[in-house]
DNA sequence: TATGACATGTAATCTGTTACATGATTAG
DNA sequence: CTAATCATGTAACAGATTACATGTCATA
């Protein structure tokens, strides 16, 4: 029906609000923790919330008398759960890999809460896929440039490289992690 | 003087235009090499390139008769080259690192023919020096929270930590290889 | 003559940044 | 009483995305 394209915020504070928080919270969240990357201020935070609110993601309802001054608390909604789960399993595109791996390793960390550890390694099993695919043709385009370009650029393209097979390395540490905890449990879920 | 800060694209249409080049050679070279990440389309390259004309950064030349339509041609002016210096050479700071290598690479890649190996070598040692000591404040972080969030939490928060250090090999390999040119070439430039 | 590559641009819209504004409550 | 922290928001502006508009030239 409607889906006016969420940004990567948004699905950021859908994530977070598997506990139902405040925008303070939230905030506090982005500004403290290794969520930097994401923006803190309130002129960002608010009017996602806002907007997600208004597409009936999440919910909000205003807590009085908790002693502090009033806040509003936000929820997600079944739809915004929808959507989350929606988000998360997408398989995993060469775009997704070209933007960078902060989206998918946001997917990735909310992945198990919401879905289960099985939707976890699926989604590395995605990513494992599209990677090998991704460094073969991140070599191959090496090839054509490595002898016009200045050592400084050849360098560069050869961290492009490098950082995609760290992040393939860290798929295997990932996988064989789940498979140790599954033993460990006995089974699945 | 008047510095309203130039946003990322800014600079890489100014690495760039080191090689005088119309719009579309630069769309170009977005949408078909590994520069990807940049955005190719029309709406984005062409108003950034009007802002940069204005702020006398480069300056553009209508090119006639060679054939095919009008180009604009453009050019770094004297300005705008400084302005690039000035960006390949600022020190790199903990927020650098906390929005990733991306723009770090951007100005490590132009900083060989903008400035020569000396300033690749000098960016790759406040690099390595910074990346040190990020990596301390990620694995004391990593000590408080993975005891709290889920197993796909942990994972990510690891390769948050796996994803700089192999920054950091990555920028000894640099450095050896500048070495090993140095000694090639007898010296430095 | 129609298609596709070359080449440049604009308009509407969305999102984020920066800075400001407001007000309650608590600690000193 | 004053400052700091909690808590929410708005307004002006900058920049990107998407889609559209325009027009040339080569080729099939």
């Amino acid at each position: 029906m409607n889906s006016p394209k969420i940004p990567s915020l948004g699905y950021a504070l859908l994530g977070l609000l598997q506990k139902p928080s405040s925008g303070y919270d939230l905030r506090k969240v982005f500004s403290s923790t290794s969520m930097k990357t994401y923006s803190d201020s309130p002129g960002a935070i608010y009017p996602a919330l806002a907007r997600l609110e208004k597409a009936g993601l999440i919910r909000g309802s205003i807590e009085e008398g908790s002693g502090l001054r009033r806040r509003q608390v936000f929820r997600l909604t079944p739809k915004g759960l929808a959507e989350l789960k929606k988000w998360i399993t997408r398989s995993i595109t060469r775009e997704d890999l070209v933007r960078g791996a902060q989206e998918i390793m946001l997917r990735f960390a909310f992945s198990e809460t919401v879905l289960g550890s099985e939707a976890s390694i699926q989604m590395l099993q995605s990513l494992a896929a599209a990677l090998k695919s991704y460094i073969e043709a991140l070599y191959a385009e090496f090839e054509g440039i490595k002898g016009v370009v200045p050592i400084s650029g050849r360098l560069a393209f050869e961290y492009g490289i490098r950082g995609t097979e760290c992040l393939l390395d860290w798929t295997r540490h990932a996988l064989a992690t789940y498979e140790k905890e599954g033993k460990r449990k006995g089974g699945a879920s």
